[in-house]
DNA sequence: TCGGGTACTCACCTGTGGGTAAGTACGGAT
DNA sequence: ATCCGTACTTACCCACAGGTGAGTACCCGA
């Protein structure tokens, strides 16, 4: 995978947070992790419903890496992994929030449905 | 291309909003729209560095199927034509004002660069 | 007459984002 | 004895986003 860079060059300041938010689960597991404070691996997993494994991780070590997000690992067995947002990881959330409201004005503007969150399907797999 | 859909589902506003901005250069597209008012094709080729003809139009067309974008046609010789946001594109360009500072203060934190516009180059070609 | 500018369209190609499925090491429940 | 759950890792595959380059129809300036 070689860790891609997300470092610029930039044309502006958009530009350089679309880079961090940029990946289908990214802006949902900001949104999890600041609604629930702190989440394990498999609640954030539970809690995005299609996600995959990989790109779960792939994510959140990306994220690690660009300063939003912190991990705690505690050596137990079985493994106890949680995750948080830092102060940065915060800050960019509050930013998206305008976003956010304007994204739901929309989805009320064209009918859009939500994402059916199959529970029993989610849980059964 | 069949214009792919952006109507959802969407798991919530964020990712509603994320639909119609995804695409390297649309934010760009927004930001240089908001900024001068009316700009015509080959001004936005110019004023964006790097972009190819193709995607330009695509994501143009994109956003004018999104509400976002404005296209007048005048029926001269040579061709012209102008572009502008309409009011739901402005209001998505005034959500992602926060957004935009957040990520000029992730630049001067990380030091990124910003996009060198070699203007000669530009303009040469 | 040639080149450049207008705003595109079309065909082709490649990189990669993201999905699927399996494997790992360990303990507890059935 | 087998399965489930924890948190991953690895290999493989494919669709599609986006880039390249050429073509179109017209006019203007050199």
């Amino acid at each position: 995978m070689a860790t891609s860079a997300r470092r610029g060059p930039y044309f502006c300041g958009i530009d350089a947070a679309m880079d961090v938010v940029a990946g289908k689960w990214k802006s949902l597991i900001l949104w999890e992790l600041h609604h629930y404070g702190t989440r394990r691996f498999a609640e954030l997993r539970r809690g995005l419903p299609g996600v995959s494994e990989k790109m779960l991780i792939q994510h959140l070590r990306e994220m690690e890496e660009d300063g939003l997000v912190h991990r705690e690992v505690y050596r137990e067995v079985p493994p106890k992994v949680e995750y948080s947002l830092t102060e940065h990881g915060v800050s960019l959330n509050a930013a998206l929030a305008p976003l956010g409201k304007w994204g739901t004005e929309r989805m009320r503007r064209i009918g859009a449905e939500k994402v059916t969150v199959n529970v029993a399907a989610s849980v059964r797999r």
